[in-house]
DNA sequence: CTGAAAGCGCTAACAG
DNA sequence: CTGTTAGCGCTTTCAG
């Protein structure tokens, strides 16, 4: 396993085999390039006496091919996020390729990513940070294999959509049904066009279901923002009113709220979204929203593979470069998780 | 912005500027290359023009640096886990390289990680899986500039690690003071190192503390193993009793336990691990031990620009190839935060 | 089916 | 200080 210092080469491997450069890149492309049984084996073989592993840098220089691909995210900070991230890294590792994070907290961080060699050629991009509008996502890339799950998305391309009326829809009825009369909104990000629509969710089925909205703010999903809100604010929890929270987090402090000022029946009046582990434990028990990440991940998973090929078989055809001539649009449903004691 | 399909090379910036290759490479280069004012001033201007950015495969090929630095973790699932990545990527991206994440559920993934082309060839590795030995680190990767984060490590190379001890004794201490004398452990994972090293320094001081250990038991830092174990064994909560875990999901459970069986003064006699945001809200209110993520992340990114800067300096001298003459091994002290409402 | 040769884009000697 | 030259390791024509 002498690994260290002088990884085995192409040419090693070939030597050993006693065969050509060519012959033993073919042996081991994966691919069915004509090649003679024998020989196949011998190079196989070859390397696997040698331990090599093609040196991945080589192979995208000759081939375009990457092996990476891009998640750029916003800052992580939602306990959300790590369920989906953990398997998105796996989806990602089961096709054979690279999870490359990128982290992009503002604006300005895009100026640094214009220039940052590596990402603009991954063979694919997820993006989930709400700071990327579908044109900067064509551009920052070279590939077409952009997939937007960020809840924007252009009729070209890729996206992953979260369809998020059926869950709202669903907790609204649920709180109109056990005599919620007044509500409160507490959302996450303005500036978010995912959050924007799930708002106008929100602003449509309370409307149907004749509750009333008598206040709304932007929290920034964040627990703290959340709770200093509802302090500052002195909501009054009087019987009718019901919480209605953009994520877990914020969820949890209105929770926190009620018994600091002896509510004691919140459970059913509070309502979060996410549908996090911590929506069923102990003291923070409410109900939330959410979707089957494990479903969300497969299709973006699969839209990866598919993009791809697509790409070869465009690129096989004519050689010619051009947008991509499919697209898709999935979308996973959301669900209303009733949890009350 | 014209970048898709064939983005600038360097030739093309060479031709533009009127200079040849090597001097446009060495204008751009970034370290102090001998050049003339004039000539590096066109070339950057070329390079601008043509929103230039250099093909990291390319550059990784003829010298050896790839920019990616991987992140080797168990599965992320732990709520102390968000903070900590999140400072990581972001450190890794200070310095101008790439994060690649490489998740390893299990030994057996082992195998695939000495075939994973990529991480071989980065240029430093942050190793915080417990799955993985120094001995295995080293043979996993070409560079040396492997630094263990996961309690074990070897005279030769580098390391950052946590002094527990601190933390412990301070917390264990409190809980002599308030006059606890019975106590029940709840672990992490058995065959982690880090986590014997733990287990062993809270025995000492129980011992020491003269609070006797009743049971202690391995839940894998899991809320839900936890709580089963707990109901399970019907803890008896009488005043002496603390519980001590080694993770804060799992002094979740603990809280939740006692909320369930009736128990109210629970806040000062359950200990938690990892200092996370959930140690003091709301009703999971307890004590926690905990590090400064900061200062970790800080240090290890400094060990990584240290690490590198040895490598060329040993590289230029000779051009011999060695073990790494330097080692690192950093100690950052826990700390033991009481929150009691 | 095979091998020689060209080249992906860049850097690093080496002479000027 | 500058340009020429030779690779880094691999894939892929293109003749045999």
């Amino acid at each position: 396993m002498m690994k260290k210092n002088t990884p085995a080469t192409l040419s090693d491997v070939a030597e050993l085999a006693g065969v050509s450069k060519a012959v033993a890149s073919r042996a081991l492309s994966g691919k069915n390039r004509p090649i003679s049984a024998d020989k196949k084996a011998r190079v196989c073989q070859a390397a696997e006496l040698l331990g090599y592993v093609a040196n991945p840098f080589a192979q995208s220089l000759a081939n375009q091919e990457t092996g990476l691909v891009a998640i750029v995210i916003n800052h992580i900070s939602n306990v959300s996020d790590l369920t989906l991230f953990d398997s998105l890294i796996q989806g990602i590792q089961s096709i054979g390729k690279q999870a490359l994070f990128v982290r992009l907290k503002s604006l300005q961080d895009i100026d640094q990513l214009q220039k940052n060699a590596f990402i603009q050629r991954v063979d694919a991009a997820l993006v989930l940070s709400d700071l990327i509008e579908p044109q900067l996502a064509e551009s920052l890339f070279y590939t077409h294999n952009v997939i937007m799950l960020n809840g924007k998305s252009q009729d070209r391309g890729y996206s992953v959509k979260v369809n998020e009326a059926l869950g709202i829809k669903d907790a609204i009825a649920y709180a109109q049904r056990i005599g919620i009369k007044r509500a409160v909104l507490i959302a996450g990000r303005q500036s978010s066009v995912n959050e924007e629509q799930r708002v106008e969710h929100y602003l449509t089925h309370l409307a149907q279901a004749n509750i009333k909205l008598e206040s709304s703010v932007f929290c920034d999903y964040s627990y703290d923002e959340a709770l200093a809100y509802l302090t500052a604010a002195n909501i009054d929890m009087s019987d009718e009113l019901g919480i209605f929270c953009t994520s877990d987090s914020m969820a949890m402090a209105a929770v926190d709220y009620c018994q600091a000022n002896g509510v004691t029946k919140y459970s059913s009046h509070i309502f979060g979204f996410d549908n996090t582990e911590f929506s069923r434990r102990g003291c923070y028990q409410f109900s939330t929203i959410g979707f089957d990440k494990h479903d969300f991940v497969q299709s973006i998973i699969t839209l990866v593979k598919q993009a791809q090929s697509n790409d070869l078989s465009v690129a096989n055809e004519h050689n010619e470069k051009r947008l991509p001539t499919k697209e898709s649009h999935l979308i996973i449903d959301t669900q209303f998780y009733l949890n009350t004691p």
